[in-house]
This record gives structure tokens, C-alpha cells and sequence, in this order.
DNA sequence: GACTGTGAAGCCATTCACAGCT
DNA sequence: AGCTGTGAATGGCTTCACAGTC
């Protein structure tokens, strides 16, 4: 097994390069190389050949890049090449958005089970999606075959929607709730602050007014 | 001038210690170690004493912080004690997402400008605000001094709208579309993106099933 | 001439381990 | 005894620079 460790920013970045290959392609660009993409997504070229090299040689030297297949194999190294199911907690503003997110449709995933526990919001539309009651959860992730949750609710009520869904089978949660989750090993999670590159932006506008600590 | 730099991810956990502090805060707690944080927040206790090293020396050797003093001083720090005023291009789902989260409010920030070009949004109303036109944003931004801008538009749209807000003068942004904008140097960015740390999970989860490359 | 792939070097961040206080 | 603050060691990611290929 020749998996050497592949670093979680080299997986991130992928992500990006595979998104803006995408873009690329539907523009009729045929051909792209590591110093475009670098150009095109903020990283340096090197950068760009170091994180593909991970995964294989998919350039042509002195030439560059095929744009199409360089984006079906980075989509296929990201698992996107099928289908995703998701279920969604939390049908406030947030999950509302999220369900009607044109990003993740356009990269494979789709949101098939939208729940909530107020009373107020369950039976309500989304879509064509209907907010259902949490115990409709273990029902709806059996029938799609979901492996992972999008955690959209408070604070306070994270962490027992996270173990909600580790219980009936959940694999993996994204969680935007700006709070450490506390799940078992196995199980992988990503936050989405939306706040704290905000804080980022504010320390460093900070410095410009007063260099002073 | 003794301003040793920060490495930004300091500052991301930074961020993140100071709002798990306002939590053990609200919860009456008044001292806290260096251990108890990490453990609240997921890293080690080492990286948060020096996380913290790098702007002083705020904790009590035996005893641990008073989280009343660190909370204040951590605010300090980013820059959260005063309010900013933000304003915000696109009022589409993301758009009234953020502006009715609450998770921006609680830390000091205030959307006093929501935009958009789409005439079938301005006008309505989002909380108290209501959706304007791009052309009032000037008046905007002088009248509130906003300095921060956040983006939540369709990619196609956001380098235009980014441009425009450098125009008008802000000086940092909050970028949620998923492109890299091109800015002049010396203005702030970061971006949000929804989708990748998804298809992170997927990368991990494909290694879960077929350990193959 | 142009561009990829990659070992080596450089750099930065995290962890270790312990001295210093209380 | 308990916990902070920090230099030193480690580990990991990024950049460099060039050989290899078209």
C-alpha cells in the first residue's frame, strides 16, 4: 500500500484547482498550465505540480495540462465522481441557504433530507424538499445511502445533533455550528466558521491603523 | 516596533478561544487552563500558551487565566472592542443567511448595508434593512465609515462587485463566492468557501472504502 | 523554448520538556 | 503540586532549482 500521507491543504487546494478547471473547461480551454492555474486559483506554480504529484503524472512536459482530463481525474481522487447524498439539520436562514446552494449541486452533492425540531418549520418547503422531524432522519438516510450530515443549527444544540447522527449511521459532518464537536474516532468532521476570517480581517485592519500591540 | 509576526493561524484560534471564553463566561466560570481550553476547543495545551505568548503574558503560573481578563484582552486583540460596520453585496439566500446570523452580532459586527442589482430584490426587506441598489453603497459606507465588505453573489458577479467596494473604499473582504479574487495589494481578503471542506470529507471517506489510488 | 516532475533546501508551525512562579 | 511561559527539537509544508521531456 503506497499511500504516503497526502496533507489536508493539498487536498483543499485540489478541491480548488478542480473547481476552477471546471470553469476553464466550460470557457473551451482545452489545454492549461501549472503556472495558469496558479495564476487563475492564487498559488505559486510549483505549488500546483507538488500537490498533483501526489496522486500521478498527469501533465505533458513543456506542454502543460488537458483541462478535461485533468478535471475528471482531480474530481476522482476528490470521490466526485458519483453522486452524494446529504441530509441537513437545522432549517433556519442558514440551512435554508445550504439546501439552495448552487455550489454543491454543481459538484455532485445533493441534499435529500432536511430536519428540524421546531414545529414551526417542519412540513415547510424547501425546493421541492419538505423540513422533516429528526426521527425521520434514520428512515431517510437508509433509503439514499447518505454517509454524511450538514449540521446547520445553534450553538447550544450541536453537539446532540452530531451524536444523533453518528448514532444512525452517519460517517462524516459538516458542521457549521461555531462550536468543537465531540465525536468518537472514525468519524470525520470539518467546521465552516463563518465568523472567524472576519476576526482574521479585523486584526489585521488593526495594524494598519496602529502598529502598536 | 517589536511586532514579531503572528502566523494566521494563531489568529484563527485566537478567534476561537475568545469565543469559547464568552461561553465559559456566560456559564459563570472565572479561571481557566491553558488544558481546559484546548480541551474545549480541540487542540493542545501547549499551542494555546503559545498562541497566546505571542501577545503577552495573560495567565498565572499554578493558577491558570482569569477568563473574564483573557476574553477582554483576546477581543482586544482582534480588534472587537469597537463595533464594525459591515456592508454586504447580494441578498440572495446566503445574503439573508448572514445578515440574520447571529453569530456576526454577538462579536461586534453590524450589517448596516445590504445590496443588490437585481431589481426584484431591492426593496425588500431583510430585519430592519432594507435591499439597495449598488449605487447607494458610497453614501453607505461614508455614512457608517464601514471598512469591511462581504460578498455573497454568484462567482460570475463577485470580482466586479469586489472591485467596486475597493473603489468605494473599503479595505477588506469577506469573500463567500468560490473564486479567487485579484485585488490590489494591500487590501484584505479571505474567503469563506461552502464547498470544499465537503469534498475534504469525501477525499477521506474514499479512503475508507478502497484504500487504492 | 516551454513546461512538468521532483529531490533538496528552506521555512514555518507545532510539540516537547523544563525552568519559573504561586 | 499545579500551571504558565519559552527555548529547543521536531515535523511538515512550501519554495527552489534543475533534470527530464516534448
Amino acid at each position: 500500500m503506497k499511500t504516503l500521507r497526502v496533507p489536508e491543504a493539498t487536498v483543499t487546494r485540489l478541491s480548488i484547482y478542480s473547481r476552477y478547471l471546471e470553469q476553464l473547461d466550460r470557457n473551451g480551454v482545452t489545454t492549461v498550465s501549472s503556472g495558469e492555474i496558479a495564476e487563475g486559483v492564487g498559488v505559486s506554480p510549483a505549488q500546483v505540480r507538488k500537490d498533483l504529484a501526489y496522486f500521478g503524472e498527469f501533465g505533458t512536459r513543456g506542454v502543460g495540462y488537458n483541462v478535461k482530463d485533468l478535471l475528471r481525474y482531480t474530481k476522482k481522487i476528490l470521490g466526485l465522481d458519483q453522486q452524494w447524498p446529504l441530509v441537513l439539520v437545522g432549517a433556519g436562514n442558514l440551512g435554508y441557504a445550504l439546501c439552495t446552494y448552487r455550489g454543491f449541486n454543481s459538484r455532485g452533492f445533493k441534499i435529500v433530507g432536511v430536519f428540524d425540531n421546531d414545529l414551526a418549520k417542519i412540513g415547510k418547503k424547501i425546493g421541492e424538499l419538505e423540513v422533516l422531524p429528526m426521527e425521520k432522519m434514520p428512515e431517510v438516510i437508509r433509503e439514499h445511502g447518505a454517509r454524511i450530515g450538514i449540521i446547520a443549527v445553534p450553538p447550544q444544540a450541536a453537539q446532540e445533533v452530531a451524536d444523533y447522527m453518528v448514532k444512525n449511521g452517519l460517517e462524516a459532518i459538516l458542521n457549521f455550528a461555531p462550536v468543537a464537536l465531540n465525536l468518537p474516532a472514525g468519524i470525520e468532521v470539518r467546521n465552516v466558521d463563518l465568523s472567524v476570517k472576519l476576526e482574521i480581517l479585523t486584526f489585521n485592519l488593526g495594524f494598519k491603523s496602529a502598529q502598536r500591540l
